[in-house]
DNA sequence: CATGAATGAGCTTTCATTCAT
DNA sequence: AATGAATGAAAGCTCATTCAT
C-alpha cells in the first residue's frame, strides 16, 4: 500500500472506532487527528469535510454489506440450498452474516447510530441496504411458506422484525447489557433460526 | 400547575423531542431555548447544565418505566394470570408495555440513543432497568418451562434476545425503515407472543 | 435597628468579606445573595447596582477613616503632644490607626485592591484620603524638622513612603506572606516609629 | 524569532498590560484578542485556558525575578562587597532591583494584584519568591548586625517589613498616588538604604 | 418588604475548516 | 505528501439586572 493510502486508511479506522464509542457529533477532528497521528489539515486534505468522512465510512460499509464476495455468497447460499430445508438455509445465511458482523461491528455501530438521527443515512440505508434485506428475507419467507403451513397472521413484516430485531440487538446492545456471552457465529445462527422456526417451545 | 413548573416542563418536552430527532450532542441549548420560547439563561436556571438536563430526562423516563402504576401493573398481570397459559401472560404484558412505549416513544429514543455512547446511561440502564427486565423475563421463562417442553438449547438469554430485540427494533428503527405500519398494541402483542411460542410455522 | 436596616447591613458585610477574599470582579451578586440569605432582587432594591454597592463600601470606609471620632482623635493627639518628642506623637498616632486597621482590615483590603485597577476609586482615594494623609504626615515631618537635624535628602515624600509603605504592607501582604505574627498595635507602633527615627542601627 | 513565537509573545505582552490595568477577572479574552490582533481561538491554541495564560505570566515573571543573570547578580553583589559597609551592599542591591522593577512593572503588578485574591499565586509566590527574598534579607541583616550595634527589638522581620514595604509601595501605589516623581534607581536606592540605616534623623 | 421568574449581553472555550508553505 | 498557523462561528454557561407580584 502507498504511504498516502496508508494514512487515509488509518484516519478511517481511527474515526470508525471513535464514532462507535462516542458518536459522530461528539467526535472532534482534533481527536481523530491525535489518535491517527496526523495533523487535522491532513484529514481535510483527504476527506474534504467531517461530513464527507462520515459519508465515506457509511457508504464503504454499506457497500461491503452486499458487495462482491458478500452478495455472491448470499445468493450462492440461497441457490445451492434451494432444495433443502429452509431452516438450514436461514441458519447458513445467518452464520455467514454473523461472521461479517463480528469483523465489522464498529462500522455497523456507526451506521446504526447515525441512522437514528441522520436523514441522509436513513434514506441511504433504506434504499441501498434495507430494500435488499427485505428482498432476501421475503424470498426466504416465500420458500418457507411453500414448505410449511404458516399461521395466517404471520407475514413477511413480522418475519423481518423477529429476524432483524435479534440481529440489531446483537450488534448494538448485547455487549452493553449482557455479560459473559460466548456464542460463536454458528451457535448464534443455529439458535436464532431454531427460534424462528419453532418458537421456544416444541 | 405553577408558572415555573410549566416552564420547566416545556423545556423538558422540547428537549426530548429535539434530542430524539437530532441526538443529544447535535442539539444546542440555543435551539432548545428558541423552541421552548424561553431564554437560554432560563434553561440553565432550572437544569444547571446541559448534561443535567439530559440526566433529568433519562432518570425521569427510567423511573416511569417501572414505577408506581407501571410496576404494579406488571406484577398484577403476572400474578392474576399465574394459572393461565403463559402465552396469554406474555401477550397481556406486551400489550400493556406497547401502550406505554407509544406514549413515550421519544423519551425512550433518547435513552436508547444515549445508551449507545454514554457510559453513565449504560450503567444506569443496566442496573436500574435491564436488571428488572431480566427478572421479569426470567420469571416468565420459568413459568413457560413448567408448562411446556422446551428445546434444551433455548435459555433465558435467547428468550430475552428474541423478545427485547423485537421491542427495541420497534421503538428505534421501525418508523424509519418500514412504511405504512398500522398495528395497534393489541395486534403487536399477539403477533410477538405468537412467534415466540410457536415460531412462525406450525 | 429596623429589619430593613439589618438586611442592608448584612448585605454590606457579606459583600466586604467576599470582595476582600475574591476581588470585586470575581464576586457575583448571586454569591452575595446566597451568603447574605436574601434574594438577588433584594440587593438591587437597596443598592441599585453592583457598582453602587462597591461605591457604598468604598465611601463608607473612607469616611470612617477620617471622620468624626477618627479625625478628631488624630488632631487631638497631634495637638496634645505638640510639645513632646515627635517620635512619641508618631507612635501614638500609629497605635490609634493600627487599632482602626485591625477592626476594618477587610474593608481596607477592598479599597486597596480596587485602587489598583479602578480609576474612580483611585481619584476618590487620592483626593479624599491621601491628601489628608499627606497633610498629617507633612505636619509631623515639619515638627520633626524643627526638633532634629535631618539629612538633607530626606523630604516629606520619603517620609511618607517609609511610613505608608509599612502600613500598606501590613494591611495587604503581611497575613499572606508572614507566619506567626503576633504583634499588638502598641508594639507595631513602637517598632515602626523607632525605625523611622533611628533606622535599624544606633 | 519564529512567527508563532512572535504571536505567542504578543499575546503575552498585551495580556500583561491589560491585566495590570484592569485586573485579571475584568480582562476578557475578547479584548486580549482584539488588542493583540489575533483571534480568540489563537489565544486558546497557545495557552489552553485563560487561567493558564495567567499562570504563564506569573511563573515566567517569578522565574525572571531570581533566575540566571538575576540571581547571579544578586549573590555577586553580596559577595563582592562582603568587606564593605552593609549600607553600600544594600544600596547596590536595591539599585539593581529597581532597574529590574522598572522594566517589569506591569508583570509585577499582575503578580501582586493576583496575590491578593488567588491562593495558588499566594502559595507560589511565598514558596518560590518570598522565601528567597527572606533569605537574602536575613543574610544582609546578619552582616549589619556584625558591624553595627542594633536596637534589640529590631529583628529580621521588621527589617523586611521596612524594606519590602517601601518596595511594594513603589511598585503598586506610587504611580497612582504621587505626582511628579522623578527619582532614578540610583537615587531611590540611596535614599532607602539611608533611611533604613539611620532613620530619617541623624 | 421581599422575591420568584426571567433575560440580554457577555463570557470562556471548542469546533470544523482554510491556506501558505 | 503533510502540516503549522490561524480563524469565524457557534457552543455551553454566567452575569448583573428588571419587574410583576
Amino acid at each position: 500500500m502507498k504511504k498516502s493510502e496508508k494514512t487515509k486508511q488509518k484516519i478511517l479506522t481511527v474515526t470508525i472506532n471513535l464514532i462507535a464509542k462516542r458518536g459522530y457529533a461528539s467526535t472532534s477532528t482534533r481527536e481523530i487527528a491525535e489518535q491517527a497521528d496526523v495533523s487535522e489539515a491532513t484529514i481535510f486534505k483527504y476527506y474534504k469535510s467531517k461530513d464527507k468522512l462520515l459519508k465515506t465510512i457509511v457508504i464503504q460499509t454499506m457497500e461491503k454489506l452486499f458487495k462482491s464476495s458478500s452478495e455472491k455468497k448470499l445468493s450462492e447460499i440461497i441457490n445451492k440450498n434451494k432444495s433443502k430445508n429452509p431452516e438450514i438455509i436461514l441458519k447458513t445465511l445467518l452464520e455467514e452474516r454473523f461472521n461479517f458482523f463480528d469483523e465489522h461491528k464498529n462500522e455497523l455501530k456507526v451506521i446504526f447510530q447515525e441512522m437514528l438521527i441522520n436523514k441522509k443515512v436513513q434514506n441511504y440505508f433504506k434504499e441501498e441496504i434495507w430494500s435488499k434485506m427485505v428482498k432476501i428475507s421475503d424470498g426466504l419467507f416465500k420458500q418457507i411458506k411453500n414448505k410449511c403451513t404458516l399461521k395466517e397472521e404471520i407475514d413477511g413484516y413480522m418475519f423481518r422484525k423477529t429476524l432483524f430485531g435479534m440481529i440489531f440487538f446483537t450488534i448494538l446492545f448485547e455487549n452493553i447489557l449482557e455479560d459473559n456471552i460466548n456464542l460463536d457465529s454458528n451457535k448464534q445462527a443455529t439458535l436464532i433460526s431454531n427460534i424462528i422456526f419453532d418458537g421456544i417451545s416444541f
